[in-house]
DNA sequence: CGCAGATGTATCAAATTGTAACAATTTCGA
DNA sequence: TCGAAATTGTTACAATTTGATACATCTGCG
C-alpha cells in the first residue's frame, strides 16, 4: 500500500505540479495532478487516491474545506503547502485534516520524505492502536507508561505528564491548542487565563528536552497552542 | 474463534449501525444491531456474543454500569464509541471494563483494526481460565495461590494480597479504578473516603516491587486507580 | 525603544496518594 | 469456646502531584 500509493498533486502553478509529478514517479507512486479545486474534485470522484498534496493558494476557492470533510469520511492523507509568510500555525490545527505541512518553497527530496513519513503513520494508524512510540531515541511505552531515555534509562513521569506526552506523540507535527489539550485531558475547556497546560509543559520539557530553554522538542506555537515537532515512530509490539 | 466472531453494534443512530454492520460483515463476522440499552440486553441475553461495539450516549440509561458487570463476569470484549471531548483516561479506566475506544466520527477501517487487535488480545485471555500467571520472573499460581519469586522462593501472600494480585494479572495493561477492585474483592463500592486499596496496594507493592519507592509492576494513576504495568503470561498448565 | 500580550517558571496551596501505627476482625489450634 | 496470632481496615500524618498565582521574559508591533 506504501509502495504504491497513489498521490494527488494539486497546484495551480504547473511547472510544480511536473516537477514535483517527476519526482514522484521516479519514487514509485502513482501521480495524478490537478490545477484547481475542480479538478481535484474530479479526479478525487473517479479515483481512489490515498494521499493529496494541497497548496491552500488555489485561485478558485478555499481547498481546505473540501479537504476536511474528505478527510472526514475517508482514510485519505494530506500535506498542505503554504506560501511562505503563511501563519502555517493555524492550518495545522487538528480540525484542518492536514497531516504534515510544508513551507513554499521546498526541496523535493523533503516532500518525499515527509509522504513517506504520513503514509507510513496512515497505515501504522490503520494497522492497529500503537503499543510504543519512539521519537530521537526515546521510547514512551503506551501501555505500561514508562519513558525510557536514548541511553536506556528508565525515566519516571507522573501521571499528568505521561497523559500530556501521550496525546502530543500521538499528534506529532500537528500544533495542540490549549482547548484540545485541555479537553483530551479533563473534558473541560480552558479557562481564560489558565496556565496549568503551560506549566505542565515546561515540566515535561525539563525531562525530555536536551536543552529545556530552547525546546525542540515540544515547540510552542505562539498564539496559537503547543506542537511535537519531531518525527514519531508508532509500533503495535505485542501479538500472541 | 477470532475469524468468525460474533459482534454486537450498539448506537441509537440506525445510519451507523447500518454502516458499521454492512462494514463488518464484509469482513467475515456475524454482526447484531441494537439500538438502545433494552435491545441489547435482549440480544445478550439469547446470543453468544464475543465483542459489543459501545456507543456510551445512548437516550435510555447508562449502558456503562451494564457492561461493567458483564465484562467483569465474563469474555465479552468491549470496544466504546465516545463523542469527542471525552477524556480517555475516564473512559479507558474508571468507568468502564472497556478494551479500547474509538472517538467519533471515525473511520470504519480504523474500527475494523480495533476489533481485530481486541480481539487477538482477547483471544488469549478467552481461551481458558488460567492456572498460572509469569510477570517479570515471578509466578503466581492461581489455583494454589502461591507466588514464587524469580529466585525460586516461595513468598507467602495473605488472602487480601492475592485476591488483589489476581485481578491485576487478569487485567494486565489496564487501569482498574478503586471501585472496581472493590468491586472484585468484597462485592462493594468504594465509600468516599475508603483508603484501604490504598494500603493494600502498598502492602503487595512491599513484597513484589524491587523498588517499592518508584514502582514498576503496579503503577498509580492519579484520580484513576491503579495499572498493573507489566506484560503477563497466562498459562492454563502448571508451567515448567 | 517602549508597550501589550503571550509564554516561562518559581512558589505556594489544595488534592491525592503513600505509609506507619493502631484498632478491629478473622483464623485457627488447643 | 477461648485466646493468640495473623490479617485487614481506619486513622493520622508525610510525601507527591497538580493547578493557581505572581512575576520575569520574550515577541511582535508601533
Amino acid at each position: 500500500m506504501t509502495d504504491n500509493a497513489h498521490i494527488l498533486v494539486v497546484d495551480d502553478d504547473a511547472d510544480i505540479c511536473e516537477l514535483v509529478e517527476a519526482a514522484l514517479t521516479r519514487e514509485g507512486y502513482k501521480v495524478t495532478t490537478a490545477n484547481n479545486t475542480s479538478e481535484m474534485r474530479q479526479v478525487m470522484a473517479r479515483t481512489p487516491i490515498n494521499l493529496v498534496v494541497l497548496d491552500i493558494m488555489l485561485p478558485d476557492g478555499n481547498g481546505l474545506d473540501e479537504m476536511r470533510r474528505l478527510s472526514a469520511q475517508s482514510d485519505i492523507c494530506v500535506i498542505i503547502l503554504s506560501g511562505k509568510g503563511e501563519p502555517v500555525e493555524r492550518i495545522l490545527g487538528l480540525e484542518s485534516g492536514a497531516d504534515d505541512y510544508l513551507a513554499k518553497p521546498f526541496h523535493v527530496h523533503e516532500l518525499i520524505a515527509r509522504i513517506r513519513s504520513v503514509l507510513r503513520r496512515g497505515q501504522s494508524r490503520e494497522a492497529s492502536n500503537p503499543s510504543t512510540a519512539e521519537f530521537c531515541g526515546w521510547t514512551l511505552n503506551l501501555e505500561s507508561r514508562e519513558l525510557t531515555a536514548p541511553d536506556g534509562k528508565p525515566v519516571p513521569l507522573t501521571t499528568g505528564e505521561f497523559n500530556l506526552l501521550h496525546i502530543l506523540v500521538t499528534h506529532p507535527r500537528r500544533v495542540l491548542s490549549r482547548d484540545q489539550i485541555m479537553e483530551f485531558l479533563h473534558n473541560r475547556t480552558a479557562e481564560p487565563f489558565d496556565r496549568s497546560i503551560d506549566v505542565q509543559i515546561g515540566r515535561l520539557r525539563r525531562k525530555i528536552e536536551p536543552d529545556p530553554g530552547t525546546p525542540t522538542i515540544i515547540k510552542t506555537v505562539r498564539g496559537t497552542g503547543y506542537l511535537f515537532a519531531q518525527e514519531v515512530k508508532l509500533s503495535t509490539l505485542p501479538g500472541p
